[in-house]
DNA sequence: TTGTGTGAATCCCTTCACAGCG
DNA sequence: CGCTGTGAAGGGATTCACACAA
């Protein structure tokens, strides 16, 4: 199973493999970082971005922990994994801590990243401004459908998926966007996974197998409004 | 806050308000759902539909896990928390079982749903087949932007955000799905939760302040992308 | 005999509370 | 004095193990 990801509610943590020798200069990440740390550092990342525009040099935990909906404890000990990014009495320091976020999530760099299916979905993600401004830069698009392979979208051609191997290998490409039928979704996996890809953004409604070493995060929308309509449903009575 | 959704990381379970007697017959729902047991849920569901496509009739704890990345002790234990669905020495019959999750999960009525955001997410959302599958209709389309007010997207015409309580009110909306720029959102929410509506699907990246009576479940592929990068990032060393 | 339903045990995440540094 | 960093406590969710029903 991929190493990233709640498939659906399980992986409790994600384990940094190898504690290993880094640029990071912390006292070699503590072995196992809950997800639900993870998710809040992209969080605690917005907010510094946010608060950095408006000018601020320093935040409290206490601070961070109101924009982000968690308390101040919680955002010391999601930070305490990596290291201690703080001066006492005083907080942190906005710009500082903003480039060990993006050094701890590893967006300190540019990703490769190619869509497959270049549906609905595909075509809003394709050029989401918010990916690139993360340094998500996609390099393909493929698409099986004869009539699409070709057209031209901004400074890329749609590719067929027979090209799938040579454009992950010869792009350098390591994460991709599934985006395609749930019954072609397994199948592009294992190929993306046989060139060696390292991560899956999965918008098909299944539970791809994977090598333990390859990251997969499942982007369920049915799942998120059925929680929702249940959510709503028990509260009312009916 | 939201009674739904991880704002981000947060909300450890879901509490269905009141017992309350209703439709489903089962021991008075105990207090607290983990938020991590509806996830999965809603995946069992989808192996109940598939299952069913197979033409099987019964279903033990221990494929459903299989096909859910889960352990058969967990299945049952979701379960339980709603009732014994299942007969002893046999396994779930899987009609009756998918009968009780869609019970559960509200997915046994037609929601009414407004897209609020016509842009590249919008139009993806728009008509998603997987929502109507599951009973989510939407019913409006409101975008700011005048060069699309007025436009036809299949039997609607995208609505001005004027006229945002008016729909909601007159078609008897309960969902919204918020897919506007994240200075918008907090205000259209805020207008959403003025006339009643009773769950957000958020694609801001913000997190929504509404009272405790609307469930918000938060859509955010940046984080997710952050969780992948971080996951390899740390696995290789560098 | 098979596979569910469930208390008990375990594990992990969050919260607490405070020592300690600036 | 203020606010971080962190061991310890607490609370939940998952896993275990087995009684029991079909």
């Amino acid at each position: 199973m991929g190493a990233a990801s709640d498939p659906f509610g399980r992986s409790p943590a994600l384990s940094p493999s190898p504690p290993s020798s880094q640029t990071l200069s912390r006292k070699t990440v503590s072995r196992r970082i809950p997800a639900s740390t993870i998710r809040r550092l992209s969080h605690y990342l917005r907010s510094l971005e946010d608060i950095e525009v408006e000018g601020r040099e320093t935040v409290s935990s206490e601070e961070l922990a109101d924009r982000g909906q968690t308390t101040a404890a919680q955002v010391r000990k999601d930070l305490s994994h990596f290291g201690s990014f703080g001066k006492r009495g005083l907080g942190y320091r906005v710009d500082e801590l903003r480039g060990r976020l993006r050094q701890i999530l590893g967006v300190d760099r540019l990703w490769k990243v190619a869509l497959i299916g270049a549906g609905r979905i595909g075509s809003a993600l394709f050029d989401y401004p918010a990916f690139a401004s993360r340094g998500y830069e996609c390099v393909a698009i493929v698409d099986a459908d004869p009539t699409k392979v070709g057209a031209q979208w901004g400074v890329l051609r749609i590719r067929h998926p027979d090209e799938l191997e040579t454009l992950i290998g010869g792009l350098g490409i390591e994460l991709i966007i599934l985006a395609v039928p749930a019954q072609a979704a397994q199948q592009i996996a294992d190929r993306a996974v046989g060139v060696g890809i390292k991560g899956i953004l999965n918008f098909a409604p299944i539970r791809l197998k994977v090598p333990a070493h390859v990251a997969v995060e499942d982007v369920n929308l049915v799942m998120q409004l059925e929680a929702l309509s249940f959510a709503i449903t028990q509260r009312g009575g009916v």
